[in-house]
DNA sequence: GATAAAACGGAGAGTGTCTCCGCAACGATG
DNA sequence: CATCGTTGCGGAGACACTCTCCGTTTTATC
C-alpha cells in the first residue's frame, strides 16, 4: 500500500539530479554563447562531468535545452521593465527598455537567431518565454499613451520585431550606435501625428 | 606544346559541370526553403541525382551553398530598385521597396536567419551579396533625402536593419500586416523634423 | 578517333545524435 | 542505520550526416 502514494504527494526530487540540471543549463549557455547553437551536445555532456544520456534525459532535444538557457534571459528582462516604469518617465522607460532589449539579446548572439533557423515555425520557441517578454513591451507601450507621447494605434509588438531585427544584425564595430539610432527612428514614428 | 595554353585562353567549361551546377542551386533552394538550413547536403545531392562528390565540388561548404542560393535572390531585390526609382515619387519607391524586401526575404525565411547563425560572424555572408543591397537602400534613401522627405542624417543601413527584423520574425496570420504597419513607422520616424 | 584535362560518383573514415538498459545513488520508512 | 522501492546515471552502440579521396567516365580540342 505504502508502494504507490497518491498522485499529489510525490516522493522529494532528487539532489543529484537538480545539480545535475543545473550544470548543464550554466555550461550550454557558455557554450551557446561562445561557439553557437550547433556545437555538439555530447560535448556538453563531458563538460559538464556526465554522461550523454542524463543530457538528453534533461532536456529530450537541443531546442529544449536552447529554450531552457534563453527562458531564464528573458525573465531578466522582463523584470528590468518593473524597474523602469518605477523610476522614469514613460517615453523614458520605453526607450531604456528597448535599448537594453538590444543589448541583450546582442550579446548573447546565438540564442536569438538560433530560434527562427531551428524548427521552421520560427515562433516555437517565442511563445513560450514570450508572454514575458509581450507583457513588458505591452506595459511601457500602454504607459506611453496614456502620457501622449506614443499614438494609441500602435502594436507594441511591431516595436517587438523591429528589435528583434537589429539584435540579429547587430555586430561590427559601431553596432551599438546603430542600434541607438535606430530606437529613436522607432520612437519618432510611433509619436502622435501632430 | 598544345598541352599548355595561355592562361588567358582557357579551355571552355564543360557543359555537365554547368548543368550540375545550375541543378544543385534550384534544388537547394526548394530544399532550403521548405525544410531548413540545416537538410542534409547528401540528400540535396541525391535530389539532383548527382553524387555528394559534385555538390561539394561546386560548393566546398554549407555555407558556400547557402550563399550562391541566397545571392541569386538579392539580385533581382536589387533589379527592382531601379524599376521603382524610374517609375515612382522618391518616398513611394522608398517604401515599396522596404516592403517588397520584407516580403521577399520573408517568402525565403530560413535563409536570412541561417546568415548570422552559421559561422559567428554573421554579416560574412552578407558582405558578399550585400553590396548590392546596400547600394538599392542607399540610392532610394538618397532621392527621399533630396526631395525633402527623409532627414539627412540617416544612415540607410539602419532602415535595412530593422527590416531584416521584422522578416526574421514574420510569420503568423497576419505578419503581412505587421510588415506593412512597421514599415510605415520606420518611415515616418525618417522624416525631417517639423 | 586520339589525347589530356576536367568532372563525376560513391565508398568509407570521422564525427555527432540520440536511445537503451544494467547499475548506482537516493529518499522514505521503521 | 538498514532496508526497500524508485529515480537517475552513464556510456556503449545503432544510425545519420559530413566531407574526402581516387578510380572511372565524360568532355573539349586537335
Amino acid at each position: 500500500m505504502a508502494t504507490k502514494r497518491s498522485q499529489l504527494a510525490r516522493r522529494k526530487p532528487r539532489a543529484d539530479a537538480q545539480r545535475n540540471r543545473a550544470r548543464i543549463l550554466v555550461i550550454a549557455k557558455d557554450a551557446f554563447t561562445r561557439s553557437g547553437a550547433n556545437i555538439s551536445l555530447d560535448d556538453v555532456a563531458r563538460q559538464a562531468g556526465i554522461g550523454a544520456g542524463t543530457l538528453y534525459r534533461h532536456f529530450p532535444t537541443r531546442e529544449a535545452l536552447l529554450e531552457a538557457v534563453y527562458r531564464t534571459e528573458v525573465e531578466k528582462l522582463a523584470a528590468a521593465e518593473q524597474k523602469f516604469a518605477e523610476t522614469m518617465t514613460p517615453i523614458e522607460a520605453l526607450r531604456a527598455w528597448m535599448l537594453l532589449f538590444v543589448d541583450y539579446i546582442a550579446a548573447k548572439q546565438i540564442i536569438a537567431p538560433a530560434l527562427n533557423t531551428l524548427v521552421g515555425r520560427p515562433s516555437k520557441l517565442f511563445q513560450a518565454s514570450g508572454a514575458l517578454i509581450k507583457g513588458a513591451i505591452h506595459a511601457l507601450v500602454e504607459r506611453a499613451v496614456k502620457s501622449g507621447d506614443i499614438r494609441p494605434d500602435l502594436d507594441p509588438l511591431d516595436l517587438l520585431r523591429a528589435l528583434v531585427g537589429v539584435s540579429n544584425v547587430a555586430s561590427g564595430p559601431d553596432w551599438a550606435q546603430s542600434a541607438r539610432r535606430l530606437v529613436q527612428i522607432l520612437i519618432a514614428g510611433s509619436r502622435p501625428i501632430s
